[in-house]
DNA sequence: AAATTGGGAAACCGATCTGTCTCCCAAAAT
DNA sequence: ATTTTGGGAGACAGATCGGTTTCCCAATTT
């Protein structure tokens, strides 16, 4: 096994880990042991658990773009079509047998003020997502892509928290059926959208 | 001061050490330092560190509903005045001070499988919440209550994401925007919703 | 005034945490 | 064949965790 694979599956582990039972509760000793790699190595790869979960988060920041996106662009042809296809991926990923919520969510509320990379790893990924969907929105036609990216990626929280904490499974839907009255409402609209 | 008043300020002060830090990073010595309160009083109240964590969602969750629910009533004055006030109220707290995100979706990241309690707590006091705005919405006149209270709840727990993680202030404003669309399309609607 | 009691301060316990270090062996390099 | 090296196993250190216990004093009770 080459260096940088192992890297990669000590990262995986931890990922999977902290998915389950939360940064502070995952302990390093639990990750190695699962990992099957050894104190020693770790260390000389991350100086500290700190470094382990900004690279949990990083890799799991790329890996969800390309599926994510991937995924969308697959199930639709029109930019509006993608649109609507989000919240059915959504709802998919939300009803995997391993679905612990949003790990940047979760991670914002275990390290609320302490660790400011930790906080900005999370914004930044959220920033991607709505930049992802502002641009799909700007090739739809949107008179006012930011306004209409700003609600589907609120919708796109919503149904994440709603599905994990109130345990709705028909989170998916509920928010696809609102997404499809706000697309409408900046696409088919009568154009008299305010800028907000 | 009273046993009871001693127990209320413990309470508080976890409180809101928990909603600063997290559950896990925030150690008794702390709560019990910073509360002026001796380890053996404390256990005498509580048996454990969970259970003083019981105690402290369980206060705000009182706390909230009665908070919440008064601003809102004294806000609008019909249900539907009501369901679009709630909007502000919620608006107002994600622009307080200090606002950490919701304590519990923070702690259900925390306590993904590992606590049943604290996640029924969590569980519970969403759907407390779900009630409530179901009940305006029957009162306004919705054919399908049901299905409003599921929109704007959802929009709800996006806001309060959107604000936290994201960083978004404006993230009241885009919901209050969504959800007058949800009323419009649920009140003065052409009375051909489906009753999902 | 003497006895009782509630509770604060803090020592203490065992477990667990992150992080370092030593020992040792197998595989690669020479 | 001998040397070097990467890395696993795990002992160890120091800090901190949750939780128990002791000690002691001030306030109340009798």
């Amino acid at each position: 096994m080459t260096q940088l694979s192992r890297r990669e599956h000590l990262v995986d582990t931890a990922l999977g880990l902290f998915q389950e039972s939360g940064f502070h509760s995952t302990g390093i000793d639990r990750i190695l042991n699962e990992a099957g790699v050894s104190k020693k190595t770790m260390y000389q790869h991350f100086h500290s658990k700190e470094e382990l979960i900004y690279a949990a988060l990083r890799k799991y920041d790329s890996t969800f773009r390309n599926y994510y996106m991937n995924m969308i662009e697959k199930s639709g042809r029109t930019p509006r079509e993608r649109l609507m296809a989000m919240f059915d991926i959504t709802d998919e990923w939300m009803h995997s047998d391993r679905f612990y919520g949003c790990i940047f969510i979760n991670a914002m509320g275990e390290y609320a003020q302490e660790d400011q990379t930790i906080r900005n790893i999370c914004k930044d990924f959220k920033h991607m997502l709505w930049r992802y969907i502002y641009k799909l929105s700007k090739e739809a036609g949107a008179d006012n892509p930011n306004g209409l990216a700003n609600e589907l990626h609120l919708l796109i929280e919503g149904a994440i928290v709603t599905a994990h904490v109130s345990q709705n499974v028909g989170a998916g839907e509920i928010a696809k059926r609102i997404g499809e009255r706000c697309i409408a409402a900046y696409l088919d609209g009568d154009k008299k959208q305010d800028s907000r």
